[in-house]
DNA sequence: CAGGCCGACGCAAGCGCTTCCAATCGCCGC
DNA sequence: GCGGCGATTGGAAGCGCTTGCGTCGGCCTG
């Protein structure tokens, strides 16, 4: 294995010229460092991340924890950090608790505090306050993604706004009769994003002078299964008639409109359907969705981690609101105006 | 940061014994380990990472590559890698090749080569010689889950067999004029599986005594909305009139699915569908498919590279082939009797 | 022309572990 | 009762890099 002695006798230096040429620290006159380069290069020489690690204190290593892998979001916020990561340098280490339910306390406990990771980004994860705080005492700084962390800088998007914007446009469509298929606050881990998106519904409704009725929120986890199963139940019920609905998420949305197609309804003659995501199925389905970018999302966790950890600390932990927009495709349109007929 | 030395002092032994005690490597007395034991839960004392590596030269985290993240089958051999790994107390870093086609050389070059990872599992990857050469070179051992790698390790399913089997389903229900949907073979990273499924069909077929007609056969990338259009087109083309269709994965089996029901046809009763994988989503689908376990996968590739590390490596490497089994829900059934009647 | 300053570089002390080697000690077999 | 052996423990030498401190000149001011 060659090692920083053998560049520095090759280049006829030290080994704390070598050191500071390659890392570009200190002053070292551009030839010397020209020098030191090619030596490195011929020698096929890369410095020993440990050894490096264990003079710095810095491992040059993210730890990404999320609670699923097979969902698009999830995967799609660890595409964005790794991208984003892997341009500073930095390895990406991944940690899902998918698993057995004491995975995670082994995570936190054996690996996350073990000093393997310079920092962590949680995505969609509720940490306790001894979970934040460990991590604090390490120094370690912490960003989340998704739902919000006490104390702790977070990226994500307005929850409220998303279901909002939807719930407007279907307004504006001149639907009045709007259900909600949302997630179960009881099964999920990150119980604020369902009712913040709940609460977009209904706030939307308020505004436009129509109180939400309680009966036409129907609960559901975030599979397309699940929303098929919701919607079934919410357009079996002759006393609901809804000729829209908002889902919270685009794989709902599409058990949605499957369900509706097995039902003899038309999308969106029958049913307005509008989901939230951008799923990659969407526009295969024709969904009409609010789009948020979960990998933006991720690559602004990084960002705001490495201003954490290679600069000074200036600004206190902001929040970060990120960006979504309203994408119309073919499953939302006016209310037909014989809708009674209907059933 | 509390360190060896401070478990040593408050143990009352050396830094040597506590090192012995905490490893589990040498001889150590029961109560002496005990007392060490105490004295580092007491202290919440872990190892530095770093510390130990550059003593031992083991990192203790192997590098996952793989071609995409938002495909099932990937995730799903993370997820059983991860969970693994985890058990033999290793960490994943992961390496996502989807982004710019630079960044593949820069995770070989940057990264994989750089001492960060004890050993690399490479996911549906054809890698050059070159670069299975320069990482044996650095004596970091190498499994491929997926295609074949020559000259390394290999967890896999029977990729000719799979099909095959789908298509003996089909056979066996009295389905003689079978199509085909799979893979491009110029789309795709990994080229030898579509080619070996299509050989499945083909070799059921014939040793069925039905000579395989190559326009029955369409290609398509392995989406939802690609097995779609290659449905409609073969549905559509009324020379050929299958009666049921082998998928080369269940996303791509949806999107057929789909496709049939927007024209009309009735799946089974008009086209038997059968897939590969056993998607999440296939069972929300009624999907018939041969089920892989790609999470199996991921942990038999685990096990391989770890009997490398931690053993002698008695055995020359071997190749795991791992099982599949057919799974029947309600897209396939007879054909029926009348089928001329159709379109 | 002299004092200072600063850029360029080498020396060497760690960073926090692991492990080889040596020292000690209790116990067994003869 | 004695030599020896193996179990147990400590001492100390690294593992390969980074970086504070110091030295040495050359160049800029005054």
């Amino acid at each position: 294995m060659v090692g920083i002695d053998d560049v520095a006798r090759r280049a006829g230096v030290s080994t704390a010229t070598v050191s500071r040429a390659l890392s570009g620290r200190g002053h070292v006159a551009a030839a010397t460092r020209e020098r030191v380069e090619e030596a490195a290069a011929e020698l096929g020489y890369v410095v020993s991340a440990s050894a490096s690690s264990l003079a710095t204190g810095r491992m040059r290593n993210i730890g990404v924890v999320v609670p699923f892998l097979n969902r698009w979001f999830y995967t799609s916020v660890l595409e964005g950090a790794q991208r984003r990561l892997m341009q500073y340098g930095y390895d990406l280490t991944l940690y899902n608790l998918s698993g057995s339910s004491n995975e995670r306390s082994t995570v936190f406990e054996q690996f996350l505090l073990r000093q393997r990771v310079d920092a962590v980004i949680a995505v969609s994860l509720e940490l306790s306050a001894e979970e934040v705080d460990s991590l604090h005492a390490l120094g370690k700084p912490l960003v989340g993604v998704g739902g919000p962390i006490r104390g702790v800088p977070t990226v994500s998007i307005d929850d409220v706004g998303v279901t909002r914007l939807a719930t407007e446009h279907l307004l504006s469509l001149g639907h009045t009769v709007i259900g909600h298929i949302g997630g179960d606050v009881d099964a999920e881990m990150s119980f604020h994003m369902p009712t913040n998106r709940r609460l977009g519904w209904e706030d939307a409704l308020r505004d436009a002078g129509v109180e939400p009725r309680p009966e036409l929120y129907f609960p559901a986890v975030f599979t397309m299964e699940s929303g098929y199963v919701a919607a079934k139940q919410m357009l079996g019920d002759p006393r609901l008639r809804p000729t829209a609905v908002v889902v919270a998420s685009d794989e709902m949305a599409i058990g949605v409109i499957l369900a509706a197609r097995d039902m003899g309804l038309d999308v969106p003659r029958d049913l307005s359907v509008v989901g939230i995501d951008d799923h990659e199925l969407a526009s295969f389905f024709g969904l009409t969705t609010v789009a948020q970018f979960p990998e933006q999302q991720g690559e602004r966790a990084v960002e705001l981690l490495m201003r954490e950890l290679e600069q000074s600390r200036d600004d206190e932990p902001s929040n970060l609101q990120l960006p979504f927009e309203l994408v119309v495709r073919s499953s939302t349109s006016r209310p037909r105006p014989d809708r009674e007929s209907r059933g």
